[in-house]
DNA sequence: TTTGTCACTCGCTGGCATCGAGTGCTAAAA
DNA sequence: TTTTAGCACTCGATGCCAGCGAGTGACAAA
């Protein structure tokens, strides 16, 4: 669709009606745009460009007689075209830069505490992302003897990552073949990224001896160690913040959304999909969104970078949601995200 | 208070009234309790009972004219003297045993499962934590070098629950210097309770050499790695089901336990605070609580076995809840629970 | 092309009457 | 003495209706 046509008041009328309604929530009629925004010029004239504006699709009238809201074409030209960068209190900037870095407990922690402020500062939902190992390269790995049956992996990454799968095995393993077992893997598989190793261990640790029990449970396609998602962790805060919005008064609203909250994978990919394209700001408006249940949600998401690997940060509301301020607060919350776990 | 001389009358028609309660939350009118419980007795009878039964404080009226609900004081006298065990089905105890059964991925994979077949089946919320390891005798610690300034730390009990910690110091620490300081270590404090260890680390420790940064980490009485709730993890699942239900058509109300339910540290304890008088089945009704932000509702929970270490699973929800099914639900999660456990 | 004006639409609000579930009380029955 | 039937009364819930007002579309004037 061809936007760019939109006469210069078309996009100021669209942008001041997003403007108001984003925060009032209500229909927004012509007179309180000719009152608050001062175009000079009248309401009537404003009717007229609203009813062009409906006409394009870009808003609509819930029933005769109210105000216009922006749809999701609306919003998307809005954010592509119109969209200014709305500046972050030194307040704001602050309150990010000491929950990110003040912080102990390695990456999970941190992430935690992100989510929340995001949460905080956007009254939305604050959404993180582990950093996404498939293209981490393996530094080192360690067995290590837990108990009869159960043995520890713990996978070390250049980047500065770690992950620890507990596995369990029914024979019993010696020490010796153990410690035969890690110098076997370190050999074979370390400066390998993980998306690799996990197709090709097989061939790499063909015929290599050691313990058959144990040297199977690197093998397998689908083995648990090198699942690049089996440690993947969503961390999401701010959940309260939704419920007293108006598009969520609907309860089946609120509970889809809390339930999309509590079984993540289908988030993970939403969320990651954007980091695909571009390494900005990703903006993903109501049904251009993936998965069925967020349809009604905007998700503002950047990427993160941890060592060489990248993770996702973002913020998710209903599409009526200030955009151009929810830009720079993910924008610098993930800068300062990449800053603090480079420092690590 | 000595409810034990109500008559058997009243008895009978606080247990009929609750039970009825329960299932529609609406104020139970004499008439109601009259026809469909069929004591033999007139609604005229059951009002005057009633009117006793408000008199010791057992249930009241929202307001002249309406049915009366059961008080937290009725709740726990039909606890603690007319609950009456309530059999699961075959189906729910197959539902429970497969879930909790059939999981890789360690003991956190297990709770989440857990905590969510417990929200299912329950319809409330269902909570599980991770196994207090304040008692726990370390059998084993390992210390492997990640990458500069890196260390993990891993704590192996004799439970069989691991726990890694991921250490942060400044000076560069050479290989063989971390092998001498992780056999000190196991010299020193294996076989011992994290909790007597966290309080005894520096005595025990003092003057064994080694590199001094490197022992600081260890000595300090609020190390890290010694913090026994460091690591406990809490698994909520079924927040959804709570937005249905009457009690939170308030959106304060919902707000504040869907915030409660993201800062879990309260409800730790909580959670735990049953743990110490009993092994059995603890039950909790809204006041009894005791964070203030939960006193509307009400807890069933019980103790799991994790080796010689005990955890706690529980449901939480509206005081206005099926006791006897939640009771037998809990209790036989947590001995699924704790067999599943046993034979890892 | 823009603006002022006006008739019209339609959701929202508040008042009012009605309904009915449920009670407490009293007098009769058991 | 205890239970029951009957009855007047309370009070929240429901539904209806009128009035309000925000907002529109259309049209004629600027």
């Amino acid at each position: 669709m061809a936007f760019e046509n939109l006469s210069d008041r078309e996009k100021k009328v669209l942008a001041c009606l997003i403007s108001h309604y984003v925060t009032s929530a209500d229909p927004v009629g012509s007179r309180v745009i000719a009152n608050k925004f001062r175009l000079g010029i009248s309401s009537a004239t404003i009717r007229n460009t609203m009813q062009d504006l409906e006409e394009m699709g870009l808003v609509l009238q819930p029933h005769t007689s109210a105000g216009r809201i922006p749809t999701d074409a609306g919003y998307r030209l809005f954010v592509d075209m119109l969209l200014g960068e709305e500046h972050l209190t030194e307040t704001e900037k602050r309150v990010i830069h000491e929950t990110i870095s003040a912080q102990y407990g390695g990456i999970d922690s941190v992430l935690e505490q992100t989510s929340r402020v995001l949460a905080e500062l956007s009254n939305q939902l604050g959404v993180t992302i582990t950093p996404h190992i498939e293209d981490s390269v393996l530094s080192r790995i360690e067995l290590i003897h837990m108990a009869e049956g159960k043995i520890l992996v713990v996978l070390a990454f250049s980047s500065g990552l770690a992950r620890t799968i507990l596995l369990e095995i029914e024979a019993s393993i010696s020490l010796p073949e153990l410690n035969a077992m890690s110098q076997v893997l370190n050999e074979k598989l370390s400066g390998l990224p993980l998306g690799k190793i996990r197709k090709s261990a097989q061939e790499r640790l063909a015929g290599t001896g050691g313990n058959p029990r144990l040297l199977r449970l690197f093998l397998d396609d689908d083995s648990e160690v090198w699942k690049s998602d089996s440690g993947t962790r969503l961390h999401i805060g701010g959940a309260e913040n939704l419920i007293m919005k108006p598009e969520f008064a609907d309860k089946e609203k609120l509970t889809e959304i809390i339930r999309l909250i509590n079984s993540p994978q289908g988030l993970i990919e939403s969320l990651r999909a954007g980091d695909l394209k571009d390494s900005g700001i990703v903006i993903t408006i109501g049904a251009e969104n993936r998965s069925r249940e967020i349809q009604s949600c905007s998700i503002v998401s950047a990427s993160y970078n941890a060592g060489e690997t990248k993770g996702t940060i973002g913020v998710i509301g209903p599409t009526r949601m200030p955009y151009g301020k929810l830009t720079s607060l993910v924008k610098f919350a993930a800068q300062q995200l990449s800053k603090v776990l480079r420092n690590r």
